[in-house]
DNA sequence: ATCTCAATTCGGCAAATACCGAAGTGTTGT
DNA sequence: ACAACACTTCGGTATTTGCCGAATTGAGAT
């Protein structure tokens, strides 16, 4: 992950609609939902959302596959991943010993 | 963790050199640094990197505590678990069994 | 071919963001 | 008290972002 994609990522989430379409997509999990759905659901007009989503797959966090009429957008998980990797990498200069605060945290999150 | 911390969170890492300024204190490790030296190891001006720290500061990216003359900034290292638990939270309608990938994953971040 | 439906693109406007130099605040040393 | 230093706040400007209705594209159904 470089800068660029990481910025390009953390902007897509730092908006209101957009971070809830992808919470969403997270809770609906892999089969996604159609762009109509998650306009309905959020209660933003389809336009307003098209450009949001757009703004979200081409950050990479969400991916788009047609079925018949409809596109469906599903959260793409890994991105998360690839985030924490990109905020933590040499943590505390490689130290490990220094990093355990964030490891024992790390621990947390995958276990809840 | 509610929308509004998560945003202001995304918001204020989506910017290249707040986003340079935390990992730069990632690497640091908790002792920090002070405003002047990121500012000279950055390259920005002095002003502008101060509007930065403050906004980086009032996301709970960042810690801010005075040394002598100085105020010696920190990463705060559990914003990214926080984030992280925002992100996934209810994941799959909570089924785990579909969300074993995001569980491999974030072993895998652990571990590195 | 035509109609319908899902989704996107376009035009225009209001609000937010980033940058810099200059001036101001507050702490430390003489 | 005064000078030096670290940092922040204040103007002012250029750019970016978000929203909406209207028009457009593209796939399926009749």
């Amino acid at each position: 992950m470089e800068q660029d994609n990481a910025i390009e990522a953390f902007a897509a989430l730092a908006q209101p609609t957009r971070l809830e379409a992808f919470r969403l997509l997270v809770r609906v999990g892999p089969k996604g939902l159609p762009a109509l759905e998650i306009s309905r659901q959020l209660g933003t007009k389809p336009s307003t959302l098209s450009g949001h989503l757009a703004i979200l797959k081409r950050a990479g966090v969400l991916t788009a596959t047609r079925h018949q009429r409809e596109i469906h957008y599903a959260a793409n998980l890994s991105i998360v991943n690839a985030l924490v990797q990109f905020l933590i990498a040499d943590c505390c200069g490689g130290q490990i010993e220094n990093c355990s605060e964030i490891v024992a945290l790390l621990d947390s999150a995958e276990t809840q």
